[in-house]
Formats: structure tokens, C-alpha cells, sequence
DNA sequence: AAACGCCGCAACCGCCGAGGT
DNA sequence: AACCTCGGCGGTTGCGGCGTT
């Protein structure tokens, strides 16, 4: 099916609105309406093409739209909006008044989404991130009892997947570490609960169906007490969810709560009410609103590989809502709102090295 | 002060679906 | 059914401002 283009391009001006253009454009439309974009610019005399004039008024003109800093409350729903519905701008737009799907596009792209990648979340499944958590979780259960490198090749193997060059980097990273202060690395380690959690595979009935070489690494993995973190907790959360995903029995439910309520306060799960739960389950929704599995790739990969995750794991924003300070919508224009969502985001940082660079992983 | 690089955002581009002919 | 027009959407680009060296 040929199209033509929206209009002539020849003589036609492009590039940035000058106030002028404006003027005729905003007095046009109060007049007239917006009507057809087409024959808009024609009518009222701009040298303009319709599509421009209609993204002019849709993004900058338009009397009801907001300008300023997205308040906290605005970007804690985007948040939440973007990990049910993805990029589908126009639709968060749509639950955010004043605000247009170009505008929250932006503040997407240049401000959440390279917090959430600070933070060691993936921006589109909002889980996360994998080829962090699983090579560090296997190297950590591995360097707490060295006789599991000998399977970690096999390991290694059957998860080719996740390898790259990246991630081998990161090996180094944590080798180095290991290297460098052995005693106290282990003793770290030995401080953490993240093995004593990942025993609670047991509460997985359908263990004994995992290929041997999981069942070898669930089995070697020696018991570590005390003071758990989040990194652990998502860790270990991961690896179960993992360990599910071999099970052989489809209907097997193992929730996560257990391992979320050591860090994450119950009230968060209240403020997360009106949120569709199919992070949570994996029963379809009859909301109409929220895409069916397939229709947003970003979120079927989630669902794929999470079925159980809660989506108050990967959700920063809620924990802040409880502070005064956050709850407040009053957050426009604040020179200081980046620095408090940082502060209050790193509530929910990994334990990732600070040596690693993070820029190279993304 | 100049050069450079980074960042944010307005604007553009190309594609798509709906609806009309 | 085929074609066309239009509005809308998401991804990308490019420019100006700002900070750093």
C-alpha cells in the first residue's frame, strides 16, 4: 500500500517554532479548533506541514499542559504505569494530566531509566537484572565453598547464555576481590544469608526433576547465617524462581513474600493495591487496560521469567511514599529532588562493585 | 577564555491502524 | 478488496545549554 507523504516538503519550514509561528498557530486553533491537521497550516497561513503543527500543540501549545519538574508522585506513576503497560507513552499519558506522552518519553529516557540501570534494575522488565544477579549469586555460593567451581564449568555450560564479555569482566571483578583480602571477603560472604535462603529450594516440591548440575551447585551450597540485605534477598529470590522455572511441575507456586518481608515493609504491598498483580500471579487479569500477554514483549519476558516476582521488589518508589518528606507532591521545580530520589533509591541498590563500571555493562 | 563533551528536550521520521471511498 | 488519507504513536535525531578541563 504506497503512502504519500503527509504534505509537500518543498518550501516548507522545519526545525524549531518560532514565537510568531505560535502566535498564528495558538490563535488559529482558539479560533477554528484544531479540525484537520492537514489543510491546518494551509488555512492559517503557516509553512508548516500538518503533522508539525499538530505535535507543536499536542507537545508545547496546548493550555492544559504542565510544565516544570515531574513531581515525585508523577514519576512514582510512571514507574508503576510503565512496568504494566511499557512504552506505550500515550497510554501513561493518559493518567497523567498535563503531561504529554512525548514529555514523559523524555523523562523516561533520560532521567528514570538510567536510575533504574544505576540501580541494577532493568528498565524494561523492571526485574533485576539478570546477568548481574546470576553470575554474582554463582560466585558468590562458589567462592563461600571453592569445591564448587569444579562445577561451576558445568554450570557455566548450560548457561552460555548469560555469558559475555561483559560478565566475565565482572568474574574478574569479584575474583580480584576474593584475591586480593581473601579472610575477609569470606567472612563477608559467610556473613551473608543468601545461601541459608536458597535452602529454602526445598520448599520447591519438584527439586529432584532440576538437571544434575543445578541439583550439584543446590546441593554444595554451604550455610551461611546472619544479617541479610537486599541484594541477597533479590539474589536468592532469582535463584528460586530460576530453580522453579526447571520444575517439572507447571502449577508449582512458590511465593516470594517470605524472602521480601525481611526488608520489605507490608504496607508497601498496600500502596501497591490498585496495581494489576501479574507480577505477583500469574493469573490473567480482566483488566482491559493492561495488555495480554505477547502484546508488550518487555512485560511477557517478566511474566515468562517471573511469574511469581512481586512487583514491590523492583518498585523503588513506594518505599519512599512512606517518608514525609516523599509524599509530599509539592516536589516541582525542587533543585533537590534528584538528590533525595537518589538517596532514597539506593534504599534498594545491589551490591555491585564499585570498581565495575557500569556504563560498560548497559 | 576557548574547546570539548555531556545532557535534556523539542522536533522529526517512519510506521501503523482506523476509517472512508 | 484495494487503495487512500489521516491521526497517532514510538524511536531517533540534532541543537542549545551547561559544566568541565
Amino acid at each position: 500500500m504506497g503512502r504519500t507523504p503527509c504534505c509537500d516538503k518543498n518550501g516548507l519550514k522545519k526545525g524549531p517554532w518560532t514565537s510568531e509561528e505560535d502566535h498564528v498557530l495558538i490563535s488559529y486553533i482558539q479560533l477554528h479548533g484544531p479540525g484537520n491537521w492537514r489543510s491546518l497550516p494551509k488555512n492559517a497561513g503557516l509553512q508548516r506541514c500538518g503533522k508539525s503543527c499538530r505535535l507543536r500543540w499536542t507537545n508545547y501549545l496546548r493550555p492544559d499542559i504542565k510544565r516544570g519538574r515531574f513531581s515525585f508522585d508523577e514519576e512514582e506513576t510512571i514507574i508503576q504505569l510503565h512496568s504494566v503497560l511499557g512504552n506505550k507513552w500515550s497510554a501513561i499519558a493518559a493518567r497523567l494530566p498535563g503531561r504529554t506522552d512525548n514529555e514523559i518519553k523524555n523523562y523516561w529516557n533520560t532521567h528514570i531509566r538510567k536510575r533504574l540501570l544505576r540501580n541494577g534494575i532493568d528498565p524494561v522488565t523492571h526485574a533485576p537484572r539478570l546477568d548481574l544477579l546470576d553470575l554474582s549469586s554463582i560466585l558468590t555460593s562458589a567462592l563461600c565453598n571453592p569445591s564448587t567451581l569444579l562445577n561451576l564449568s558445568t554450570l557455566v555450560g548450560s548457561t552460555q547464555a548469560l555469558l559475555n564479555p561483559d560478565i566475565l569482566r565482572l568474574a574478574t571483578t569479584l575474583s580480584s576481590l576474593k584475591q586480593e583480602n581473601s579472610d575477609m571477603f569470606l567472612q563477608q560472604l559467610q556473613e551473608n544469608q543468601l545461601l541459608n535462603s536458597l535452602l529454602q529450594i526445598q520448599d520447591v516440591p519438584a527439586l529432584s526433576s532440576l538437571p544434575s548440575q543445578f541439583q550439584n551447585l543446590v546441593q554444595q551450597v554451604p550455610v551461611c547465617t546472619t544479617s541479610a540485605g537486599p541484594f541477597i534477598n533479590q539474589t536468592a529470590q532469582i535463584m528460586q524462581e530460576n530453580v522453579k522455572g526447571f520444575s517439572s511441575n507447571p502449577t508449582c507456586t512458590f511465593s516470594c513474600q517470605n524472602s521480601q518481608e525481611n526488608f520489605v515493609p507490608s504496607s508497601l504491598n498496600e500502596s501497591l493495591v490498585s496495581l494489576p498483580n501479574f507480577y505477583c500471579n500469574s493469573t490473567p487479569t480482566t483488566d482491559p487496560k493492561v495488555p495480554e500477554p505477547g502484546e508488550y514483549s518487555g512485560f511477557q519476558s517478566a511474566n515468562n521469567g517471573y511469574q511469581n516476582f512481586s512487583i514491590d521488589s523492583v518498585m523503588s518508589t513506594p518505599l519512599m511514599s512512606q517518608d514525609p518528606l516523599n509524599s509530599s507532591s509539592t516536589y516541582v521545580n525542587s533543585s533537590s529532588t534528584e538528590d533525595e530520589r537518589e538517596c532514597y533509591s539506593s534504599l534498594l541498590k545491589f551490591e555491585i562493585p564499585e570498581s565495575l563500571d557500569i556504563d560498560d555493562f548497559l
